[in-house]
DNA sequence: CTTGGAATGTCAACAACACTGACATATTAT
DNA sequence: ATAATATGTCAGTGTTGTTGACATTCCAAG
């Protein structure tokens, strides 16, 4: 029966484009997303951290001295949210909160050494698959993968990646 | 400082494993994967149903007949999280709870009519981002993206996604 | 200089979704 | 008969997200 197979089947080497390869990413991504996560989650279970300290760990470590709002709309979730990550990581020193010279509404987060080791530690987890993953896949493919995400992403959330990838401090 | 940069660089053209490249990478992950799932996430809140559900509502789809036991492991969740979700399902008239002819203490899951609908509706949300960013990056990055997806799954994941996508029917 | 708004922090309540541990019930296999 | 399998359920807990409300501090504009 017509499941709605094939809806943007061409006859010009779209078949690319097919409910079937289309459906084939989604469930790669899937699978991928949890390889992604696996490593520094174990790291993290040993020191009952979650998933959202190593999302403000990393993006604190990209850009030291970002403001909460900044951090705030680079990760998407409101600022109850975060500050009580936050909140755990400057009590148990991981990262410090000064306030701001110019303006001095503004906090500034950075890590402390402890921070930077902790975020090392699972930075290293993370590349080391991503590092064979590439190294399997080869150099082309790479190119690929990065353009198809790129593609994937909301144009709000590009605008963050953007600005990251471009190696800018904040 | 040295802040173990490049520690895979190598002279012959392996730049693609740079520290840098493979941080991109894993920012591209972050920030493509909240485009993912964004779009079946607006239709689910319209219906307060969660992104767990519209996981057993894919795999069920994919593999209609399949045992809790096996949608467990392809989950990769605990038969007490995934059982919360099937539940509501079932009461709410999505998904089919049938006794195995062969072994009776097996239940084999499918999508009811009204299942089919929703599961068409979040799977449609999510192939039209999919395909516009493939039709957008090109058949060789689509290419690239699913082989580099394929090796940064975990060994016992990948076998999830070898048996969906040789399109078997348990 | 007052006033409005921006940036931040915090309290409380709540929901989704994962976990563990324990226990019950069929049913099949040995 | 007994052990193992497949499933379901109850109770408790933790992380991470949400709203809504309120306070503080400070910059900027009238």
């Amino acid at each position: 029966m017509a499941q709605g197979q094939n809806r943007s089947e061409h006859p010009h080497g779209l078949l690319f484009l097919t409910d079937e390869r289309l459906r084939k990413g989604i469930e790669a991504m899937f699978f991928a997303y949890r390889g992604f996560t696996a490593d520094p989650d174990r790291i993290l279970a040993e020191k009952s951290y979650g998933r959202a300290h190593h999302r403000a760990l990393h993006f604190i470590q990209r850009s030291p001295g970002t403001t909460v709002n900044n951090l705030l709309s680079t990760l998407g979730v409101t600022k109850q949210s975060l500050n009580r990550v936050l909140r755990t990581l400057i009590d148990d020193g991981l990262v410090l909160n000064a306030v701001g010279t110019k303006d001095k509404r503004e906090r500034h987060l950075s890590l402390t050494d402890a921070g930077r080791e902790l975020e090392q530690a699972l930075s290293n987890a993370q590349r080391d698959r991503m590092r064979t993953a590439y190294r399997q896949a080869g150099a082309e493919a790479v190119y690929g993968f990065c353009t198809v995400l790129e593609a994937m992403m909301d144009p709000d959330l590009k605008k963050h990646y953007d600005q990251l990838t471009s190696g800018e401090i904040v």
